[in-house]
DNA sequence: AATGTAATTGCGAAAACTTGCAATAACCTT
DNA sequence: AAGGTTATTGCAAGTTTTCGCAATTACATT
């Protein structure tokens, strides 16, 4: 059940610290689940060490990001953080119903060769977060 | 040359005013060309209109946002702005070097197609981001 | 177990961005 | 051309996020 410690290898591997801040908020985040801002982390992680400080936060999320263990997405102006998985996913986000649904990376195999061929770049796809129009709200008149 | 006037209609289109402050914005946006912040724009625009306020920059570029005249994207941490043409392309952010590269929006076709029918969900694909290695960092060793 | 080194934290201040509200001005109607 | 309506601006205050620096502390080494 507990694929935190996938985590906690990949602080130690780069040479970072395992502190009880980086613990604590990892913690929380697999508590609150998908999509949550920075400031609930903070209230939320605030409870359990008092002291924790609000930059700290910021600076481990941010770098959490680097060692892509959490991703950063921007939902309609906000940005909201998330814990990755082993395997990467994406997300769909209406941009009527703000409602968002995971995908699966293997459609974007492709369009990685693609890009690769053409340009020789080779795209990482860790977190992609697409716009549109969610299925119920295609209905909808307006 | 002057494709603005096509960006002006859009604006027209929508009901919304024409305002010497938007005109000015989208002026600065040309002549500064692509991926500049928010306060580059606010300080190039102000030495033609010094009473033009910050707040109105932001203002100004989020709704070009909502119009899809212009497309702000996180760049490495940074937000930054760019007109996007009246054809769609998407970008290629090395995650080294920070170069970016353009690519064309029909790649994305058979994706679109792909989501659509699995979810019903109608992507938009306005302007991606996607991070990646270019070539030249595949070549160096570090 | 004690020590040294360098990554990490907390703090305070700064920068970046947002918001409510009253005043202004774009543009539609006459 | 003048007037009315309402979107838009400027201002000032608020919120969110970043940053420099000194103090702390994780962890490798002895």
């Amino acid at each position: 059940m507990h694929q935190e410690l996938g985590y906690l290898d990949k602080i130690k591997e780069g040479g970072y610290r395992l502190t009880p801040q980086r613990q604590l908020i990892l913690d929380t985040l697999c508590q609150l689940g998908s999509h949550v801002t920075a400031v609930a982390i903070y209230e939320q992680a605030q409870q359990t060490m008092p002291a924790l400080n609000q930059a700290t936060v910021y600076r481990t999320l941010d770098f959490f990001c680097d060692l892509k263990i959490v991703a950063k997405t921007d939902i309609t102006g906000q940005s909201v953080y998330e814990l990755l998985g082993d395997r990467p996913h994406h997300h769909l986000v209406c941009r009527e119903c703000q409602a968002m649904f995971s995908f699966d990376a293997h459609h974007l195999e492709e369009l990685a060769a693609h890009i690769e061929e053409e340009h020789g770049f080779k795209p990482d796809f860790h977190h992609l977060v697409i716009s549109g129009l969610c299925a119920a709200c295609q209905e909808e008149p307006r």
